[in-house]
DNA sequence: TATTGTTATACTCTATAACTATA
DNA sequence: TATAGTTATAGAGTATAACAATA
């Protein structure tokens, strides 16, 4: 549907196209935007099953990955308030996903581990998951995708970094080598 | 429900480290995540003299350049619902920075156009957006932050002709359906 | 005293529906 | 009948504060 709309744009301004940095190129907001509005809606399909969508996907991926063992470490790394992650761990463990457990190192924590279930269901989701992200790209070639995700990568871990909320994107070494180990 | 899960994946697994495709590196999710939230937290700042932040930062910036002048086509293309536009929109023209017009085409349509003083107001803003967009991407060295932000563009373009929402990125030259590219 | 997690409350944002005025 | 916009209401999501348990 092009609608032809006449005579739109009103009277006075003459020239739309605005000064040097104006270009909708550089709009990086309207693309972080339109971009995770995507997600939700590819990817938030995909993970559908899951108590809560992509929030619930990252949540188990996180912990089966063995990082951020606790709920305040998760709740940092994910950008969710502790409060609410609380109600999250509570319908991914009724969901059979996770566990609760306590930390003999310190007992106010909790760790929160997968199950098999929770393994197994996130591995194969995983692959699906990732598929919808290629999908997602796929206005770009394999090789462009990839310097994509690199690229991502590193501004989203060096912004990790500044906001010191946890640690950056540190390869995952060991899990509970926090206090023991 | 719970109980009789069997040691769900405690201390006996030495390597967190998951499956190929597991690596942190290939959660775009949580990257678009982070990138947003440090978005917010940055650019949001920055223009939280506007009624809405961002989002009336984005919604000048769309009727400045003089894409999408009707509230239904700003509301498609910022992901945003019609109901919450009119708001928004109350708040920009109580705030002088836009201007609601009848459309002699269209009388239901209501054509919204920037003030002199919204369009300067977002000219001067735009500079200081932009440069806290380039500090956000300070991981990256200028070459590949334009790779990266023409990577982003491209994919988010894409993203937004398979959602037929309105228009892709067409590049503003004039606003009576002139469709370029 | 500070921290982790929980709960309850209140607030913000968004979606749903109904209504108008135009087409 | 369908569309653009407005308004009102309800719902989901979120943050704030108070609390208990532990450090």
């Amino acid at each position: 549907m092009t609608g032809d709309s006449t005579a739109a744009r009103a009277t006075e301004t003459p020239a739309p196209v605005a000064t040097g940095a104006s270009d909708p190129e550089g709009d990086l907001g309207w693309h972080l935007g339109v971009m995770l509005r995507a997600y939700q809606s590819t990817v938030g399909v995909v993970v559908g099953e899951f108590p809560h969508a992509t929030r619930g996907y990252q949540i188990l991926g996180t912990v089966v990955r063995g990082q951020e063992p606790t709920q305040l470490a998760l709740a940092a790394r994910l950008g969710i308030d502790r409060t609410v992650m609380t109600y999250l761990i509570d319908d991914l463990v009724a969901a059979g996903l996770v566990e609760r457990r306590q930390n003999p190192a310190d007992r106010r924590a909790r760790m929160i581990v997968a199950t098999e279930q929770g393994s197994r269901a996130f591995e194969q989701l995983e692959l699906r998951v990732r598929a919808t992200e290629d999908r997602l790209l796929g206005a770009l070639d394999a090789a462009d995708r990839e310097t994509f995700r690199a690229l991502m990568a590193r501004v989203a871990c060096a912004v990790k970094d500044v906001d010191a909320q946890t640690d950056p994107c540190a390869v995952v070494t060991d899990v509970l080598g926090v206090e023991a180990r």
